[in-house]
DNA sequence: ACTTCTCTATAATTTACTTCA
DNA sequence: ACTGAAGTAAATTATAGAGAA
């Protein structure tokens, strides 16, 4: 897979150095692949007046930015397939039963022929057939996870109408589009760490040689007598960060003067930035989707 | 051109868990 | 406290479609 675009518009893009800011999914905007065009009939932010759930669920998605549009290899790819070839998949499970009770089947009778025909079709069948989504449905689809990750059984059935697909799809696009959303943030912050692992190990390598230097500059007695005074570090006890005294700001040049290099990090008073991921200095239970399931409104 | 095989993306299902009435 | 319904995440399965041989 590598770099590969997955569908999702999502791609890598990573502060791998220090202080760099945080592993940010960079995704294309909505209006560089047309997604402008298609409006949808209804009035969808009227539609998708923001509920409590949609609140929690997009603090839980704080981490990433989900509300972006994907590039246009997926839909590209399924370029002329009609969803009018779907069929139904095999009605089982408890969820199937959850999903004829109440408005929804309301809803999913309103369906047109796609949904019908497919059901009529697929009578009987066991086994289940894969609806290919077209282009125009899951431009929409992912117009609406822009504005909102979740859906409530409102917006589920009016999308699902105008979408001219059961409910029960939509909420299964769904469900498919946050795990993938999170798989690929996960794919981005495991970039993330490894390239912070791979700077602490650069920087450990280059300490031991540091420690390596100043052991053999101590051995060496007529390089060390024109030496001003060692460096006199105090730790701060508050915030246990390092502080040098007065007494010891030439220690680098003379140093200098004896023809041995020293990393920059032997300079007492330049303190080292740490490679802080934005997902560690935040406690598990507030990074994103670590979070509880977001509360029903 | 055609078949077959492999691989990828993703629709759909199942299971487990949480929340709420 | 218990229970069932509803919603979701996570894991898994199954299938469509593309590309290589």
């Amino acid at each position: 897979m590598g770099e590969k675009d997955d569908g999702l518009g999502l791609s890598l893009s990573l502060g791998c150095a220090q202080n760099q800011p945080s592993p940010k999914l960079n995704l294309m905007p909505l209006s560089s692949i047309g997604m402008q065009n298609l409006q949808p009939k209804n009035t969808w932010s009227e539609l998708f007046r923001p509920s409590d759930r949609n609140l929690d669920t997009r603090s839980y998605l704080r981490g990433i930015d989900v509300n972006r549009a994907p590039t246009t290899v997926d839909h590209e790819e399924e370029g002329g397939v009609s969803s009018s070839n779907s069929t139904i998949s095999s009605l089982s499970g408890k969820r199937n039963e959850r999903d004829n009770v109440g408005d929804e089947t309301e809803a999913e009778r309103a369906s047109s022929s796609q949904v019908s025909d497919d059901e009529n079709g697929a009578a009987g069948d066991a086994s289940r057939k894969k609806l290919r989504l077209s282009k125009e449905q899951s431009l929409l689809l992912e117009e609406t996870f822009k504005e909102h990750i979740t859906l409530n059984p409102k917006q589920k059935l009016a999308l699902a109408k105008e979408l001219n697909l059961r409910p029960r799809q939509v909420e299964v696009w769904f469900q498919n589009r946050r795990a993938r959303t999170k798989l690929k943030q996960t794919e981005v912050d495991c970039e993330y760490l490894k390239r912070c692992c791979e700077n602490l190990t650069e920087e450990n390598r280059r300490l031991q040689k540091e420690v390596q230097d100043l052991r053999a500059l101590k051995l060496s007695p007529q390089l060390y007598m024109h030496m001003n005074p060692p460096t006199t570090l105090t730790m701060c006890p508050s915030c246990e960060r390092v502080a040098v005294s007065s007494s010891s700001s030439t220690t680098t040049s003379s140093v200098a003067a004896a023809s041995i290099p020293v990393p920059t990090s032997a300079v007492p008073n330049q303190q080292r930035p740490l490679p802080i991921s934005p997902w560690t200095a935040m406690p598990i239970g507030l990074r994103p989707f670590n979070s509880a399931p977001a509360s029903r409104s």
